[in-house]
DNA sequence: TCACCTTAGGTTATAATGTTGCAATTCTAC
DNA sequence: GTAGAATTGCAACATTATAACCTAAGGTGA
């Protein structure tokens, strides 16, 4: 049952602008994985709960607002108010499962909760998805404003919007 | 009348660590003084309201929140509800006199209103000072972002915390 | 097993931030 | 001056996030 809105992926597929077609199953499948030894790694629990509103901020590759969940989480019995999703979102942000969108007030999950990473991501005004950014070239810039400007970074975000490569090429048509 | 709070800029200065010490009145001159041309240029108005809230956002380095401001209008005889505050902000915002950080949900005048650049940031934890990032190496960035991902930036805001040169040195001791 | 403690989640209320819609006023252009 | 546009006042409302308090569940060691 929890698995049944899963399937929604195929007709979401077509709005996979920044990603082309893919096997948006397996993207859920890996990322849960990923959450589950992490959790085990760092002796967190991965409650029902947190899993599933890792699996519903999952289920596309569109920035989800905290409250889009709420009615979802009813639906599958969690009695849960706006508290209930934000703690669990808190918990998903601290192992790094999920990523904050600030301009947009919204989340992602994270592609690779494995290794930390800047927070860095570009959002396709046309199609709606949001794709991490290079943690190569954002770790560069940032090396090089520490040097220049002379201070420590402890966290960055960037957000960058526009339109992606699949909807740069349609529109060009 | 609206002038006589500027001189609290003295006692401001103290917290000025990202920009050592300097004289802000001439911040805010240059400011009010760029933001009147820019105006002229674009046919657009500068009306007090719009002026004030610049002025105010203007009294510190430090990222100012929209709600701070309603009540230092309200003391100085402006009616202001929040949409007052909010619509003068988008008219700043919109000419490049401001920018918004959408982090911390605040706002700050910018130092280079003349010459369109990308929106970068980077706010100290500890003395709260605000100070853009160098346009050159964002742009570069984005250069290569777009060349390597094949995507269109239309927008971009980049947001670091950290400690400021001048807290980390105090930090050291 | 049991008492004990810690963590997670339920519930209600409220805070903080941002918008919509419309009426009244002010400004501008003719 | 007058019509039309832009600006502001004003009231209500929408969205996003948190506080406070309590209950339930789970883990730990006697
Ligand atoms: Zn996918
Ligand atoms: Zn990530
Ligand atoms: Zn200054
Ligand atoms: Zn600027």
């Amino acid at each position: 049952m929890t698995q049944s809105s899963q399937d929604n992926c195929s007709s979401e597929q077509d709005s996979h602008k920044t990603h082309a077609k893919h096997n948006h199953d397996r993207c859920i499948a890996t990322a849960l994985n990923d959450a589950v030894l992490l959790c085990e790694q760092r002796g967190a629990r991965l409650t029902q709960l947190r899993q599933r509103v890792l699996e519903l901020v999952w289920q596309t590759h569109k920035p989800v607002g905290a409250y889009e969940l709420l009615p979802l989480l009813a639906k599958e019995g969690f009695n849960s108010a706006p508290p209930t999703v934000y703690r669990a979102l808190d918990f998903l942000l601290e192992l790094g499962l999920v990523h904050r969108i600030s301009s947009i007030n919204a989340f992602i999950g994270c592609n690779q909760p494995k290794h930390e990473h800047p927070n860095g991501f570009f959002i396709c005004r046309q199609c709606g998805n949001a794709s991490e950014l290079p943690a190569l070239q954002l770790r560069e810039l940032a090396k090089q404003l520490e040097a220049s400007l002379g201070i420590t970074i402890e966290g960055e975000t960037h957000e960058l919007t526009g339109l992606c490569a699949s909807c740069s090429s349609k529109a060009q048509k």
